[in-house]
DNA sequence: CCCGCCTCTCGTACGTTGTACCGAAATGAT
DNA sequence: ATCATTTCGGTACAACGTACGAGAGGCGGG
């Protein structure tokens, strides 16, 4: 809000923010436009879907809409921030635990919505960020999450570091899951080919005497479970922090 | 294996696997090589330390190594398999814990050192595979997480299990560490500029209304503790995963 | 009504990327 | 000396993000 100039030099990252938190009404000046900052978002979120993030280029958006490629560049500064409108985006579709429910049953919920959320957007897993878009979607779920904990009684401190691990724990079981899920789909192999390279890799590589106990594993079927085991793992996390909440509260 | 073809019309996925399991020792005939396939790997790994994943092209590889773009395709199928490469001579470098140590020891030394090549080496949370290449050492890593849990009594499942619990728990940490650090130092944002955007984004777009308990929280100096708790948070893991030992013991 | 300004549209172009292709150069085996 | 084999690397192509600027369309003030 510099007084010099009517519009600030706002630099990069503050546009960035801005597009996100205030994306400009269409002004009742000059052209008509033809899209929505909407419409550009929505198109790159279908491309993202069967391209994956990498796929996801200006031009595929852009020929998704029938436009040219730069005419994208006047709804958005450029592909990294439509990357974080789309996040933004498919964050909006949680459906984050009210208030009302008891802090066990919020937080269940909290992590499926979100495991959910990346399995059926596993893109989001692929953005490159160290951390999410400051977002507003973004921000509701991560307020969400701390108002769970912070009913429990627990310190601000601890309230942070555990819906930390929550957030972790989600994020590690999903991308192990779509991991799992498009092992050999990608690349074009078969699912033969797949099959063959691997039973390849165990009987021509894979040594039992380096790997013992992975063998044993193996063997006994403990890398079988896949990860069904999302609620019983969560379940035993929660259980964690029922531990820290009573002691808290004691 | 087709008997037509002597040396059999190996897969990509397979190429990519002998690489890593069987790298060919040079062959005495023909033009003498200028490079080893290590030189190349290293290299890979200077450029990617301040360059960052993006900025690891084949020819800057290239041109720190001397040598033209092209002559790195004798040594290396592609960027991918590289990058395999330069993981598993990252995972080399770990210094994984003994049968002799108790579990608890063990497994808190196993987290550490895990962090720390996450930390000096923030890229391996960059390369975008959905999970870790198959290879030696990270192979080597896994065995030593899966023995230390193993030798506890714990069922097989719950050994895979747990160690996915640890290894997410890490990398989340880890990914936000290395967040926290460069926040604003990439970019090209001075930190007086990224100062002021936050706060601008603090005062403008920022409302306290919409999320009132992360307002609270970072009142109360909650985020402040940045992520030292690693070891704190860890030891809260590993108790919920000795509760876990304790009623198996039963 | 019309002029001038403002906004959107997008063809062209530049620099960078991975890597396919192929000839040239170098070397051990014969 | 000849040949097979291997390394070396220039050239080239397709795809990428996007800077630039000319053209097209539509509103406000005269």
């Amino acid at each position: 809000m510099t007084s010099s100039t009517p519009t600030p030099d706002t630099t990069d990252a503050a546009r960035r923010l801005a597009l996100l938190w205030d994306p400009p009404q269409p002004s009742t000046r000059g052209r008509k436009a033809r899209l929505t900052l909407d419409d550009v978002v929505e198109a790159g979120t279908v491309v993202v879907q069967d391209a994956g993030l990498d796929g996801l280029s200006m031009r595929k958006v852009a020929a998704h809409l029938g436009v040219g490629a730069m005419t994208l560049y006047t709804y958005v500064p450029g592909r990294t921030e439509l990357i974080d409108l789309m996040v933004d985006r498919a964050f909006a579709e949680l459906d984050l635990p009210g208030a009302d429910l008891p802090w066990r049953t919020a937080l269940t919920r909290y992590a499926r919505e979100h495991r959910d959320l990346y399995l059926r957007r596993p893109w989001i897993l692929q953005t490159n960020m160290w951390r999410l878009p400051l977002a507003p979607h973004v921000l509701d779920a991560e307020e969400a999450g701390l108002r769970v904990l912070a009913g429990t009684g627990l310190g601000p401190a601890r309230v942070v570091e555990l819906i930390g691990l929550v957030d972790t724990y989600v994020r590690g079981i999903a991308r192990a899951t779509v991991a799992e899920r498009a092992e050999g789909s990608s690349s074009g192999l078969s699912n033969d080919d797949y099959f063959d390279t691997m039973s390849g890799f165990w009987t021509t590589w894979f040594d039992p005497e380096r790997y013992p106990t992975m063998t044993r594993i193996w063997e006994a079927g403990g890398f079988d479970a896949g990860h069904a085991s999302f609620d019983a793992t969560l379940d035993r996390l929660l259980d964690g922090i029922e531990l820290a909440v009573d002691r808290a509260a004691a």
